[in-house]
Formats: structure tokens, C-alpha cells, sequence
DNA sequence: CCCTGTGAACGTGTTCACAGCC
DNA sequence: GGCTGTGAACACGTTCACAGGG
């Protein structure tokens, strides 16, 4: 055991509580500094990582300090070692095998992205329950029955959700019978999962809407005197 | 760099300043109240609607009070009331006007998304750059020649990028300078913009590897006396 | 008595600034 | 001198608990 302690870090050192804030800019950095590996430079400072990922360079400095040490001082960061670092840590040493549920429209577009495996993801099947679409081959993968997901051979650690709203809870329902651990779910509608799977929210209009806010706010005051309004 | 791009004190209207967390939280809260609204119920307790939106009662009673008084002590929020007063704050009372960058499949799956009226955005055009797709139909609508979005007749708010990561940047750029307010980045790739325009990130690889970290992370006994370590 | 609205306490995340090592 | 790593200061977000109107 210790596995994943020793990932990160050689010296048998700590794995402290990393926040979820930190984990989900990982993946950036780590694309960031794959695109700069791929261009040969062997090296990068905290500064630039940031700027090109985004981020603050003390933040990033905080963040990478969580997984143990992994720059030189007065050097910067081994792009080579901080990517393995950052693949190790977030469990992309061995591919994880990722499922889609839906085989309309998104489901067959998201399927054909073609950075799965780059990333460290592999697609291991396609599911729907449209009779129509069993057997259909999207990409290489054939659209398989949902209900042999419950008896899948291979172990599948993720789903992308790519249904309509109204089928999403029972195929999360399905989904976490068969032990996914997680799920990406682009349906409109907030899933409630057992404690054991994790669910992410995209929403495209929740995005959009948002987006609506800050358009609106500078080109136009809506609202006057909202202000006033306390009691 | 950082894209906190502080929304608040722009063109002189100084309205009291609404975290970004918060506003991020309200899309939920008007698609969860809609959907009460349409059984016919008229109106809901903090309690009930925080549940059905997956948050605690006390964030959503906080972020609620900050649109002004808008529920009544001992009885609840009205579903009417509530879902005008979110839709007006975010500005979907006049309807976002969207427009979808690549009619790849990606793009077409994205527009044949049949909720934009619903939620207050309106679809109103698609373009790309192949010509080979230029003048075909999606959904009802024609593919345009990118360069026709600098001069489209009608205001473009937002843009919906479904575009290769190697295409974003210059698509990017010409959606800004066509005046666009707001992107959602569909693209694996940190997109750097003027700060007038807002850009939000979707990316599927990213959020894929965040829930593979968690996926690894308690199927892996946690090493005993983990806890020692902390320090 | 019910349920919202809200100050105050608490916890978490970010920035600052510099010590420490290359 | 350059750049990371990190405590300490600061800012922000969430929860608590209760005042106060219905």
C-alpha cells in the first residue's frame, strides 16, 4: 500500500490534504507544461508556467509545493519531471477507463475528442438505451445496451453523462450500481449520487447565463436603486 | 494572466458587487425554481430549494438576500416571484443573443442543444472557417464564413467555441474584436483575451482527470497512520 | 411558531514578501 | 542574481445561530 504516497514525493513525505481548488488546476498546468515539453525547452519558471496556465505565479509556486518539491531553485521546473509528477498525482500513470452514456449527438461528439489518451484517459465503451443506436458504431467503439454496464468485463472508473435530463438520474442510477467513481455530467439537472461517486456539472446554459451577467453588467445598468432595498 | 478580472467597478454603475460564486450559483437556483414553478407549486422554503439545487440552505438564503428582499419570513420564496427576479438580475429578460464558433460536431451538437430559448439565449448564428461546411444547415440554421462575424448585422453577446485548440487563439481574436462580450471555451487551450471580454473554460480532458484523481484516491485503501503525518 | 435575513465566527484560498538554495 | 518554497497577512466564502417579520 502507500502507493499513492509515494507518488508523491520520494522521500516518503506526506500526502496532506490537497484542496479541491488546487486539484482541478493541475490538469491546466499539466497540459501547459506538456505543450512547452513537446517544444523541447527543458525548463520553465514559475512565472511563465503561470502566465501561460493562467494563474498567479505564487499560487502555482503554493500549488506544486503541495506534492512535494518539484522545482530547483534559481532553475525553475523540469518540464519532464513535473509532468510525470502531476500525471503520477493524479492517477494518470495508468490510463483511467472512461465511459460514455449517450450515443445522440454530444455523446458521438465527445466521443470522437481526440485527446483521451494523450491525456491519460482511455474511451472504453458507449452506451445507450435507443434500440436504434445499438450496434451503431461511433468512432471504433460499438453503442452498446445500458444494461450491460451493471456487467461490464472491463472496470470503469468514469462516465461522461450525455443524455437528456430526464433519463440522467436513472443512468446515474445505473451508473453507481456498477461502481463508477465518477461522473461528468452534461445533463441540465442537478444528480444526487451516493457519497462513493463524485459528480461534476457541465452546463451549457448555466455557463452561458453567467456569461449573460457580465455582458450585461457593462454595457448596461439594469436594476436602478436596487441598492436601497434592505429592510 | 489571472483572469479574475474584477466585473465590479466598470462604466461607472456601481451596484452592490456580486461575487462571482454566487452568481455562478443563481443559473441553478432559476433552472431548479422553473421546474418547481411548472408543477404548479407557488412557493418553496430555502430549505426545500437548496436541497434540489445541491447546496446548504444558509448559502442559498445569502445569496437570495443579495438580489434584495425576495422571499417572506414564515412562509418561503414565491416560484414566480423569484425565478422573474433571477432571470432580470442576470439578464435574460432581453434574450442573450449566442453564437457557435465551429460546425464541427462538437458545434452541432452544441446548437441542436433545444434549450436556448428556454433559458433566455437566443442561438442566432454558426460559423467556420471550411468552406466545405459554409452554407450547409444546422438545426435551422445557415454556417457562415467566420469572417462575416466581424460585420454580422445583429450584436453577437456571447460565443460558444467549438473549434481545435490550434484554431481557438485567431477565432478568439476575431470574436473580440467583432465586439463579443463573453466565450465559452470548449477548446484545450488557456485562451488570453482583452479584459473586456470574459472567458469561461469547458474542458472535458481536465475535468475527466480531476474526477480520475478522486476515482484513485479511495479505491486505494488510505495508508494506515496517514493522519500522523499531518503537521 | 415558521422561515427569512443577517451579523459574527469560522474556515479556506490568495497574495505578499522574503528566507533559503542554486 | 535568479527562482523556489513558505510563513504571515489578508481577502473571501461558508456556516452558525438568532433576531425579527409574517
Amino acid at each position: 500500500m502507500g502507493e499513492i504516497l509515494s507518488a508523491n514525493s520520494i522521500e516518503g513525505v506526506v500526502r496532506k490534504d490537497v484542496p479541491e481548488r488546487v486539484i482541478s488546476r493541475l490538469p491546466i498546468y499539466l497540459q501547459t507544461v506538456e505543450t512547452i515539453a513537446a517544444t523541447g525547452q527543458a525548463t520553465i519558471s514559475s512565472e511563465a508556467l503561470a502566465a501561460r496556465s493562467g494563474v498567479s505565479s505564487s499560487i502555482l509556486r503554493k500549488d506544486l509545493s503541495q506534492l512535494g518539491r518539484s522545482g530547483r531553485r534559481g532553475v525553475g521546473y523540469s518540464c519532464e519531471d513535473l509532468a510525470s509528477t502531476l500525471r503520477t498525482f493524479l492517477g494518470l500513470d495508468r490510463a483511467r477507463s472512461v465511459a460514455i452514456i449517450g450515443a445522440g449527438r454530444l455523446g458521438s461528439a465527445l466521443a470522437d475528442y481526440a485527446g483521451f489518451k494523450r491525456r491519460g484517459l482511455s474511451l472504453t465503451a458507449i452506451f445507450d438505451t435507443d434500440e436504434a443506436k445499438i450496434g451503431t458504431v461511433i468512432g471504433t467503439l460499438p453503442v452498446s445496451d445500458l444494461t450491460e454496464l451493471a456487467t461490464w468485463p472491463e472496470d470503469i472508473d468514469l462516465v461522461v453523462m450525455a443524455v437528456p435530463a430526464s433519463a440522467a438520474p436513472a443512468a446515474a442510477r445505473i451508473a453507481a450500481e456498477a461502481g463508477v467513481r465518477g461522473i461528468l455530467n452534461f445533463a441540465p439537472t442537478v444528480l444526487d449520487a451516493p457519497d462513493s461517486i463524485r459528480v461534476h456539472q457541465v452546463d451549457l446554459a448555466s455557463e452561458l447565463q453567467v456569461l449573460a451577467y457580465y455582458s450585461a453588467l457593462d454595457s448596461a445598468p439594469l436594476n436602478p436603486g436596487f441598492e436601497e432595498h434592505r429592510n
